[in-house]
RNA sequence: GGCCCAAUGGAGAAGUGGCUUAACUCAUUGCCCUCUCAAGGCAACAUUCACGGGUUCGAAUCCCGUUUGGGUCACCA
């Protein structure tokens, strides 16, 4: 008669140590009441996903206002789709929304006392627990092909029953201990499977942290917890590692609730306790069909965190964005601090909302041009030079050639009570500050030439602009400098009342407001410009004299 | 299909049986201010909370059913 034991040791003839060791050398933390350790858990097989920071804000957030612990561990037992590097790279761009680990994996270092904090690396810690597993006979070796796992599953499809690898479908649960060491000495490949002593009929009752109390089935599959590979499933790793880790809250991705059932039986078969669960609602996105769906990588380029550096988005405003699907009350607490602080918000998992939002980028717009105009000169230069760097070299060279003539232009209207707000992220500067640098502008101006206001003809407009360069003194004040406009406006026709204009505009040529745009064009190229009474200082007045007698020459 | 979760405007949402003729924010639209834009100010935008039934003096709020949407059913996480 074999035993489970003799089993054991056949499959690790290595493994000397119990759990007890383990428990030994990851002992409890010893951290103040209330102190939660949260984890993010990524897989190294790509970017960062928007839904994946959106995790990780919060994990980091509950740790930080416990006086709690979060650090980070690398989930990289899936080999096949493990992308080189990406794991430095994740934490990489966490950091750049200063989401920093207390410990775990750092990327190109580990920090703690609880690691190795990179599933490859714990292998002797799960063989020990799925020894301890085998021994007393809640997990077995199978040795099913995937031939024949597929045949149970179309057996399975076919009689309307539920497919999986359970109960008496569990071939190989049922083989005695003499015919599992023959097929191991035999060298037949295996993967180790947990004996689930489950029953879907019977329901559990769980907690969630945001979904609150709801019953589920329990869990009845023997599931696959060691892979033929030699490392562990998610569901086994998961459990080792944040009963080892010593975590209090898992904070995860709402997909992971119908495997709840495995994880707490698991967590029961080894005599452990679970910790907190919450289950965050997953970021949407309507797709082509009109439904909603989860953002992907695939169709939705601001899936990835990576889009919104492209973009030249500041980190704060993602975040700030994020903290608005993220606890419902934040939007009117970040009003009432002027958009400042926001680390200090207390986050709870109550006024968090159960349904996936739509991810909406008119409202991240919006947060970005706040974060954007509360900047100083000289966080917009080390912004736009950071930024440009590496994403748009024209604005690079742009910028970095005269980085003084830069803060003037980005300065405009910026210090002061309401900041203007035209930018909200720093992709496409180039094409809103261009104007300001001669050369660029003559090219734009013999490339394009100047579009002004079709009711104007040629003679009216170099009528208009002659004056202007002749009497518009720009070292004036703005108020001055405002008279004065309206005043040689009034002069050729001009009228600066608008209420006038609007009931008699037979009686006038136009208003002031088409006397500026027909400056504003010469100058600017554009219809739109920041104030053109700082755009004239920025320039100077021989500048502007020189881009009206371009006009006037022709 | 089974199981689980959810359902308030274009979007995010407040709302936990009477204070709701449904807050607030973004977006949109209009007006005012104004050199343009941005900002700012003012207004408009759900007679109604997916639908049906019930409980109650009273329901967006409680219960039941239906519908719709999402998730999940791997040697992926």
């Amino acid at each position: 008669m074999i035993t489970d034991k003799q089993i054991a040791d056949l499959i690790f003839p290595d493994v000397n140590s119990d759990i007890s060791v383990l428990e030994a050398r990851y002992p409890n933390r010893n951290l103040p009441n209330g102190a939660e350790v949260t984890r993010f858990a990524p897989s190294p097989t790509g970017f960062l996903h928007t839904g994946s920071l959106f995790t990780s804000l919060i994990c980091h957030k509950v740790a930080k206002q416990t006086g709690g612990v979060f650090y980070v561990r690398l989930e990289d037992t899936d080999t096949k789709r493990e992308i080189e590097g990406s794991g430095l790279q994740l934490l990489e761009q966490l950091k750049l929304f200063n989401i920093v680990p207390d410990e775990g994996y750092l990327g190109d270092h580990e920090l703690g006392n609880y690691g190795p904090y990179v599933q490859s690396q714990r292998a002797d810690i799960y063989k020990i627990v799925i020894k301890h597993l085998l021994e007393n006979g809640r997990a077995y070796p199978c040795f099913c092909s995937q031939a024949e796992l597929d045949d149970i599953r179309s057996k399975q499809e076919k009689a309307k029953i539920i497919p999986g690898y359970y109960g008496p479908f569990a071939k190989c649960r049922y083989l005695t201990n003499e015919e599992r060491k023959e097929r191991i000495e035999r060298g037949d490949p295996f993967v180790i499977r947990f004996k689930s002593n489950g029953n879907h009929i019977r329901k559990i009752k769980v907690h969630d942290l945001v979904h609150g109390d709801f019953e589920i089935a329990q869990n009845d599959m023997d599931i696959v917890i060691y892979k033929s590979d030699g490392l562990p499933t998610y569901h086994f790793a998961h459990v080792c590692d944040d009963h080892f880790m010593r975590t209090t809250t898992v904070i995860r991705g709402e997909e992971w609730i119908a495997s709840l059932p495995i994880h707490i039986e698991l967590f029961e078969a080894l005599g452990w306790k679970a910790p907190n669960y919450a289950h965050l609602p997953v970021i949407m996105k309507i797709g082509e069909n009109g439904n909603k769906r989860k953002l992907s990588k695939r169709h939705d380029s601001e899936a990835a965190v990576s889009y919104f550096f492209e973009n030249g988005y500041p980190g704060e405003a993602l975040i700030m964005y994020l903290m608005t699907i993220a606890n419902s009350n934040f939007e009117e607490w970040i009003f009432a601090h002027k958009f400042e602080h926001m680390e200090e918000f207390e986050f709870s998992f109550s006024k968090m909302s159960l349904e996936g939002a739509l991810f909406d980028m008119g409202k991240l717009n919006f947060f970005a041009r706040e974060i954007l105009a509360k900047k100083t000169k000289e966080e917009m230069l080390d912004m736009a030079l950071d930024y440009s760097k590496k994403y748009d070299e024209k604005l690079y060279d742009l910028v970095s050639s005269n980085p003084e003539y830069f803060k003037q232009i980005i300065n405009i209207e910026r210090e002061k009570e309401n900041p203007r707000k035209d930018y909200e992220k720093l992709g496409g500067l180039y094409d809103l500050i261009s104007f300001f640098y001669k050369d660029l502008y003559d090219n734009y101006v013999k490339e394009n030439g100047l579009t002004y206001n079709e009711k104007f003809d040629l003679e009216t407009i170099k009528l208009v602009l002659k004056a202007l360069r002749d009497n518009l003194d720009i070292a004036l004040d703005e108020q001055g400098w405002f008279s004065n406009m309206k005043a040689i406006g009034e002069e050729l026709g001009f009228t600066g009342d608008r209420k006038a204009y609007k009931a008699n505009p037979e009686a006038y040529k136009g208003t002031i407001g088409d006397v500026a745009e027909i400056l504003r064009i010469t100058l600017t190229t554009k219809r739109n410009s920041p104030n053109l009474y700082y755009v004239m200082q920025v320039l100077g007045k021989e500048e502007c004299d020189r881009r009206i007698n371009l006009v006037l020459a022709k």
